[in-house]
RNA sequence: GGAGGAAUGGCAGAGUGGUCGAAUGCGGCAGUCUUGAAAACUGUUGAGGGUCACACCUCCGGGGGUUCGAAUCCCUCUUCCUCCGCCA
């Protein structure tokens, strides 16, 4: 959510930046400043009607005190009508808040000045690749191929248990993949970031706190009984830890990491694209998460970025760094880099980490704030990132590492599974 | 699930209708003393709205009500604690 005050200070500037999105905000946001007009007029209409009000109940106070219940007789019904229009003025005030707030759900991040131009993900920026591309034999297999060929995950039972979008990983194909969050975890931690483990069922405050709600709902797995969300990654959950709080400076940076289950309804999508574990209703993931500093948080997203690659890297998996244009960006995010992993076999790209900077937007829903040198309340830049996504990997691994005899267990994974090679 | 009790500032904890945004202690910050630190002492220290700055307004778990006036009384929801039941 945009701050009020930016709103009104830099109006034109939000507008003509979010002109990178496709969107003409110049409506929105005028209605935006007019209600907060509204809003301001009602507000100190009604403080000065209670500034009355408070005023002669003391003096009220005072005469019963001194015993002249006559005067103040007189005096108690002059607040009768000064009730009645903090009453009303209450109500407008409620109402413009409400508009207000309904208004401010409406407009999504203002990009970054880095994000580029552009309406859909052909417009993406190519920032970096490594990585040698591996000629595979003619008789490659796409993931769930070798998922069947080698009876490591198995969709169709996933069917009979639940539906469509929720595979069963058995044998070496379940290892494997309690390998690789280990191996992500280790990293992670490695690195600087804190462990945790979190519910996986989250409120409706939470769900607005991280931008999930009220414009995604229907892509969150909903339990009515509860009202409790499914969470559809571990930002929601993590960064919501922090929501209500007002931090030192010296408490930056906050670096937490969690692997979670995700949930995703993903309504309406089928076909070839998600295919096997392309996209799926559940699926495993480690993420990051980190709070900073609003003067290092480019820094620290450009940390999280290297930080990926390495895994990558170790990996051995060909990849490439896309920086969203301006189409592509996600509602709440300033600016994101997606990686990538080359899966040969499917001869495509399998998205499998993206990395984002929110800046305040989160924090001021949130209310996640720091003091300043000088005591003041600030809100601070949240930003999360997938360090990774175990589905894709998977495929990216399943697919680049086959051979005639077998899939080979990437390196840096076999002291993880205790083998090296499916087969 | 049943029966009781509780929810106050970063923490602990007073406050049962007006003088309470709230005593006191701890913690934090600044200073005095000290070569430095500790101790001691002094001062300061909740959040939000509003204003150029004041004034002023709101907030004592959330929501609603009674009253001229509510942290304090009533209703309701949530959470926590104790006891019973169930249970990985």
């Amino acid at each position: 959510m945009l701050q009020l005050q930016a709103i009104r200070d830099q109006k034109d500037e939000i507008i003509n930046a979010l002109k990178k999105r496709n969107i003409d905000a110049a409506p929105l946001i005028a209605q935006v400043v007019g209600l907060d007009e509204k809003r301001r007029a009602t507000q100190t209409k009604l403080d000065a009607t209670l500034a009355e009000s408070n005023k002669l109940s003391k003096e009220i106070g005072e005469l019963f005190k001194t015993g002249k219940a006559q005067e103040a007789n007189v005096l108690k019904e002059k607040t009768g009508s000064l009730k009645e229009d903090a009453k009303r003025l209450g109500e407008t005030l409620n109402q413009a808040a409400e508009e207000l707030q309904t208004l401010l759900y409406q407009i999504p991040n203002v990009p970054n000045p880095l994000v580029p131009a552009g309406n859909s993900d052909e417009d993406n920026e190519e920032v970096f690749a490594e990585g040698d591309i591996p000629k595979l034999e003619t008789n490659a297999l796409p993931h769930w191929e070798l998922a069947k060929k080698y009876d490591i995950i198995d969709f169709e039972l996933g069917v009979k248990i639940t539906g469509a979008g929720f595979p069963v990983y058995k044998g070496k194909g379940a290892r494997l993949q309690r390998a690789l969050i280990s191996y992500f975890l280790d990293k992670n931690t490695e690195a600087g970031y804190i462990e945790m483990q979190v519910p996986h069922l989250v409120n409706e405050t939470s769900g607005l706190g991280t931008g999930q709600l009220p414009d995604k709902e229907g892509q969150m797995y909903h339990v009515g009984e509860d009202d409790l969300y499914l969470i559809p990654t571990a930002e929601v959950p993590v960064t919501n830890m922090l929501r209500d709080v007002i931090l030192n400076e010296k408490d930056f940076p906050i670096c937490y990491t969690a692997y979670t289950p995700c949930f995703r309804r993903e309504a309406g999508s089928y076909g070839a694209h998600v295919r096997g574990l392309n996209r799926l209703h559940q699926f495993d993931k480690v993420e990051i998460v980190r709070v900073e500093h609003p003067n290092d948080s480019h820094t620290a997203l450009d940390g999280m970025v290297e930080h990926v690659k390495n895994i990558l890297r170790e990996l051995q998996l060909p990849f490439r760094i896309l920086r969203l244009c301006g189409g592509d960006l996600g509602f709440t995010s300033a600016l994101t880099y997606d990686f990538e992993v080359f899966s040969a076999a499917q001869d495509r790209w399998l998205e499998i980490s993206s990395v984002s900077n929110f800046e305040t937007y989160q924090a001021n829903r949130l209310k996640l704030r720091f003091k300043d040198g000088e005591g003041k309340s600030r809100l601070a830049h949240t930003l999360n990132g997938s360090s990774l996504a175990l589905p894709r990997v998977l495929a990216g691994i399943l697919e680049n590492y086959q051979t005639a005899n077998g899939v080979q267990v990437p390196e840096v994974l076999v002291p993880y599974c205790g083998f090296d090679r499916i087969e």
